[in-house]
DNA sequence: GCACTATTTCTGCAAATGCAGAAATTGGGA
DNA sequence: TCCCAATTTCTGCATTTGCAGAAATAGTGC
């Protein structure tokens, strides 16, 4: 996949819950599923600009409106997380850490999981 | 500091810029030091915005204007980072790392830094 | 004091974003 | 068949963002 345009706030929020149901989902369960409460015609503004820039398709059954990812939350993610981790970080991941541990927002169990799954890594080898 | 507005790609590019200098910051000593070119009321705006926003103050020496970050970078780094984190990770920078890892933008040297870092939390029994 | 020039300020505009209401569509039931 | 209600589509609008040009301002050198 190229390179997927930002998503705006309301918009992620939006794939987000997609992503986060069964495929296909449709305008109804979506806004029985968001926790922010969307009037259908907003919910609808976003869903066809989602369209536009590719990451849904929608099909026509019966009334209603099929809607499927067309972009997988996985790439997204990491697509997100380089351009921040370079931008604010110059590509550190332990800047990044380092950062969120002077915030106070690590505890204990967040690092012994992390240096875990490092160690993981290292065993394998595969780093 | 209460919560900072999320900024959007060229005020933030503006104050990564000042944040990287001297204070206090002119708008010709910002034209030099900007790697996207701009226009000086391309500028302006931006800086009149930040302003507004409490990102900077303003201070007119002579014929120049003086700026100076209010906010400071890691303040804004750290808000940032917490925030993509919650959003795209559940808050779990193990996540995170996973997700770089399989995106393979991760390199031994990049994990083995880390690691020493988590080391050197638990040593000093920080966390 | 006056013009020159660098700097700032003002105005304006196109595109993107966040949303709402009215109108059109259509499947389903009376 | 014909109407109803749910769903979608269309239109519109306020705000934000990204930017440019013209006008105003104010040091500086003459």
């Amino acid at each position: 996949m190229a390179q997927l345009p930002h998503l705006p706030e309301s918009e992620l929020d939006l794939m987000l819950t997609i992503w986060s149901m069964e495929e296909p989902v449709t305008a109804p369960a979506l806004l029985e599923k968001l926790k922010k409460p969307l009037t259908a015609s907003a919910l609808h503004s976003y869903l066809k600009r989602l369209e536009e820039k590719g990451y849904l398709r929608c099909e026509k059954v019966g009334k209603v409106n099929q809607y499927r990812p067309l972009v997988d939350q996985a790439s997204y993610q990491r697509q997100e997380s380089q351009s921040i981790l370079g931008k604010l970080y110059q590509g550190s991941l332990r800047r990044f850490t380092a950062a969120l541990y002077d915030g106070g927002n690590l505890d204990r169990r967040e690092v012994e999981e992390l240096r875990a799954y490092l160690e993981e890594l290292e065993e394998r080898g595969e780093v």
